[in-house]
DNA sequence: CCTGATCGTCCATTATGCGGACTGTTGCTG
DNA sequence: CAGCAACAGTCCGCATAATGGACGATCAGG
């Protein structure tokens, strides 16, 4: 079905993508991958010379290069970028609750940390980074994610997720249905010190205007006597944000959809060639 | 060197985020790729597989995914997103100037164009849209962004350009050096209806904190008996955003340096694993 | 209903990518 | 500072994985 290179390529990009700023040495992605070394590095240098991949050369580690960037904010149609579109939300949450913001793209079965906001509060939880993956179900951001699926689908991609969630203890495999259930009802969902035990989460869905969903937005803040009561101030500062941020789509698919009336289909070939050799 | 179905991937990337919303059909692909039928489709059913690409059933149109766009952003530490940091700047000129604003990231030897901002003035100039392709050199931010390579690489760099210009009219060929020479002197640079007839454009180069141009911001407006006063207030617009915008990458970057102080350099194994198959 | 365009799939051939084995480099340790 | 261990990078013969010629399917227009 798929190629292999690309398939390997791609592998790699996510895991360095997840390593974030601090990066991988050759063996780890080895390693990661159960791939020979020459293979790794062949495909690296690669992507190298394409710039997907950085490596520097006193360190030897690789991260992901500039032109993923490029890549990515060229695939993005002007007002269509998450990152952007909730910068507003996530200073307003980050002021108002002095907590620490978490925004996620939804990635086939995984959620990707796509932005981070510090509140002003002086212990900082910060349990990812930008870039950082993670199997859907882990965190409360992602419960919401699963719970504004169709019904069945939902289902259909828990049973895919036992696998990908071996590595995470039992009592996060075994909350997934209820809590998902639970979201379904409540439009939010919490997560309490699963991921980590200190640490306790609320989560919001952001859907497309087909409404399935994009990402996810999440407050983390440290377990304490208090915790239990801001639970909800949380929940609803945070389907206020989802709110605006999901009306803030529709509104640029409206607006796109009126200047594009009734394009053109066949469309002749375009000349402006990319110069790649 | 490369790998062959790697470059052939990425070079498939390129094309279908140069089409943008367009999109590009199979055979278009084809024809620009130099390659067989079966092996452009094989290797864009991969990438659909992994969501790097998107295919319309109904027109067949081929695109850039969601996926791009999502490694994007994992790509990009918090605080060095071009397209965000340039936001208030293209804004505000929009604003002041009533004309089209072009945000576009340098991209090896060619710049993208990765924002767009109209403003209020009746008469618009969309002469790029967001993943437009275009080699260094074609456009005013282009020239700018030559001007702030330095001349040993910048000669080295013109040189390489001319066949990938080919399909450009010589007179742009031909005002490329004068241009850039001219630009080093005043930091901006001038394309008066070399790349559209009757458009004229002014542009900056945007330099990281090393002065190594990573993008590009324009002003394009028609051609008119105003334009020529119009050049220098535009110029000075774009000088002053491009102060606060390479500023802002450097205060940013004095913030990270901080915090990250000696960061540790072996960093073991991590655990957390990106489920692709 | 035919013609001419495109999209998608099959499968034999062979060029392409794979990985075992080697060399060079870095940094720890006694 | 010699000696070792762990890692980065390169070479090249072999076989596997990607290639592309050929075929069938689909759709639009005349």
């Amino acid at each position: 079905m798929g190629v292999q290179t690309i398939d390997r390529a791609v592998a790699i990009l996510h895991w360095l993508g997840n390593s974030g700023e601090q990066g991988m040495r050759l063996v780890e992605l080895q390693r990661a991958l159960g791939l020979k070394r020459p293979t790794v590095h062949r495909i690296l240098s690669s992507l190298m010379e394409h710039g997907l991949v950085s490596n520097d050369s006193r360190t030897h580690l690789y991260r992901l290069g500039w032109e993923a960037a490029v890549l990515g904010w060229s695939s993005v149609p002007v007002g269509f970028d998450l990152r952007e579109t909730a910068q507003g939300a996530m200073s307003r949450l980050a002021e108002e609750t002095g907590a620490t913001v978490v925004l996620c793209a939804c990635s086939r079965r995984e959620t990707v940390c796509i932005d981070r906001k510090a509140g002003s509060y002086p212990i900082k939880v910060f349990t990812v980074e930008v870039g950082t993956r993670r199997p859907l179900g882990v965190g409360a951001g992602s419960i919401a994610a699963l719970a504004a699926l169709p019904e069945e689908e939902a289902d259909a991609v828990i049973k895919g997720l036992m696998e990908p969630l071996q590595s995470y203890p039992e009592a996060l495999r075994r909350s997934i249905v209820p809590s998902v259930r639970l979201a379904r009802k409540t439009g939010f969902a919490v997560s309490d010190g699963l991921v980590l035990p200190t640490v306790i989460g609320v989560g919001v869905a952001l859907r497309d205007p087909r409404g399935v969903p994009i990402g996810t937005l999440g407050i983390a803040s440290f377990k304490d006597s208090a915790s239990d009561k801001r639970i909800s101030d949380y929940a609803q500062l945070l389907l206020r944000e989802q709110a605006k941020i999901e009306r803030a789509f529709r509104d640029k698919m409206m607006a796109r959809a009126k200047t594009q009336a009734l394009a053109p289909r066949p469309a002749a070939l375009r000349h402006a060639a990319p110069a790649n050799r």
